[in-house]
DNA sequence: TATTGTTATACTCTATAACTATA
DNA sequence: TATAGTTATAGAGTATAACAATA
């Protein structure tokens, strides 16, 4: 393939990658703000202390103060005391958090599921073939 | 294919994408909002007003206005009166505004074409089919 | 002293409500 | 009256600076 199609070919999968992305994240009828569902994700997937998200997600110990006591205040995440560390706080996801991540993938996933749906076993095949290749990219 | 292969495939096709078009964002470097960003790329494709800017970026009135006098102080966009209504706007991208666009297009091709510059021809080959595939389901 | 987390304050983007000017 | 756009004001999100409590 040459230069000059594998530039074109890298925009229009950039392109189409965002706007299935856009898309999804519209669509879906979230109901929980972006920075929000991130730091969930963040807690599901090990993450315990403010300072942690705050680092993770690249934001100010003030804002993830902040997002945490929203998500607190929701009953989507238990903050409890460091047994160990007077100065630290403990976060965990509740039944509630774990519920709403699963309600949210469940609604993405069906809005995905929608679109694939009435493809041929040609494409989708394709389309888990490239799938494979995008996670391998974007995890580079 | 199975509806369960059908499933997984949903998810992790839309988890690449995200992930692509997170890094696309987070590492491409652009001096624009997203939602800046957003507005320069609806101008560029016609919309003239601040009225049909606010319809289809969805956002209220006053955003807009907010939104397009930042565009026009940075000298990304232009101005006018409209000679047919007097209560009416008219605006267009600046020189300024379609070089901004270019150079933002620019960095994240950059980006993507660094991703898979290192691919096989077969890879690429993968990849240019699904994409076709993925920007007609991102159409509909 | 260094670290964890919060409070104080300010700036930006969002919204709704109220206003001006024009159709 | 209805429409296009702005201004006024308030509610979240972001940030930095200053503070408390603990290590």
């Amino acid at each position: 393939m040459s230069t000059r199609e594998r530039s074109q070919m890298a925009t229009s999968l950039r392109v189409a990658c965002m706007r299935i992305s856009r898309r999804v994240r519209f669509e879906s009828g979230d109901d929980l703000a972006p920075h929000q569902f991130s730091v969930l994700l963040r807690i599901e997937d090990g993450a315990q202390t403010p300072r942690e998200l705050a680092e993770i997600e690249r934001v100010s110990a003030p804002s993830m103060t902040r997002t945490v006591a929203a998500l607190v205040d929701r009953d989507l995440v238990l903050r409890a005391e460091d047994p160990n560390d007077g100065r630290s706080v403990l976060l965990s996801l509740s039944r509630e958090g774990v519920e709403m991540l699963k309600a949210i993938r469940r609604r993405r996933e069906a809005w995905m599921l929608d679109r694939i749906k009435h493809l041929g076993d040609d494409e989708l095949d394709t389309l888990r073939r490239a799938t494979q290749i995008l996670e391998r990219v974007a995890a580079e």
